[in-house]
DNA sequence: GAATCATATTGTGATTTCTGGATATGAGGA
DNA sequence: TCCTCATATCCAGAAATCACAATATGATTC
């Protein structure tokens, strides 16, 4: 349990998110996983026209960055969105960035953006 | 003014962020700026122990990416963060990935978590 | 115009990432 | 055991990124 302190220090988590969004390929993986939906491997080769290995390390990456979780059922593996860890890691991301840049003094509206 | 569909879409701002930080030199160039600094390019050049095209063009990352802004004074140009754009770029990322993946149902603790 | 200062831009080699083909893994079925 | 299916891993070439040196830019001063 590190203390988030008052630097801008990402945690693992936060930089594995960052990592995983940074690519635009994985960008465009994500827009398939829209509204919850649950795809497999092959699925979203498919879909995105790439081939199953590339496909199968983006979808490893983007679920190492906690975007995507899996489960498997027999021999075929199913990915879906995260929303827990997704929502943990953009916590992360807006205390470091706050530490680093407070919201200008106390903005009216309250800390909900 | 592009409305937000409900698919997983980012924003070209909040690609520019994503971008920005993804690289774990910039994320260190982003701890000097804590607290609000304002620091030269030459400043962070010296800081990071990088030559300073390499910095300058890190700078321009960053300041592309909506992290960072920058004044200039005479031929100086003071660099530092730029809190509304973050929270911005931060705010285009989760309606993003609230639309592929919302928050479990309807939270108990409202939408600000 | 020449010189100077801080920064930006341009090139080039080095490191890293991406992609597809081939192969490996693991769980069944014949 | 051999075969199939879906996925993961390994490998090599292509593409992008990174870092440095060198040069260009822009504003000022002499």
């Amino acid at each position: 349990m590190t203390m988030a302190t008052n630097a801008f220090e990402l945690s693992t988590e936060a930089r594995g998110f960052l990592k995983a969004l940074a690519s635009e390929t994985r960008q465009q993986i994500m827009e398939l996983f829209d509204g919850g939906a649950e795809l497999t491997v092959n699925e979203v080769a498919e879909r995105m026209s790439l081939a199953q290995s590339a496909t199968s390390t983006h979808l490893a990456t983007l679920r190492e960055g906690g975007v995507l979780t899996s489960r498997r059922e027999w021999k075929t593996v199913y990915y879906r969105a995260d929303p827990a860890r997704i929502r943990k890691a953009l916590m992360d991301l807006k205390a470091s960035l706050d530490a680093c840049c407070p919201p200008a003094e106390e903005t009216p509206g309250g800390g909900c953006g």
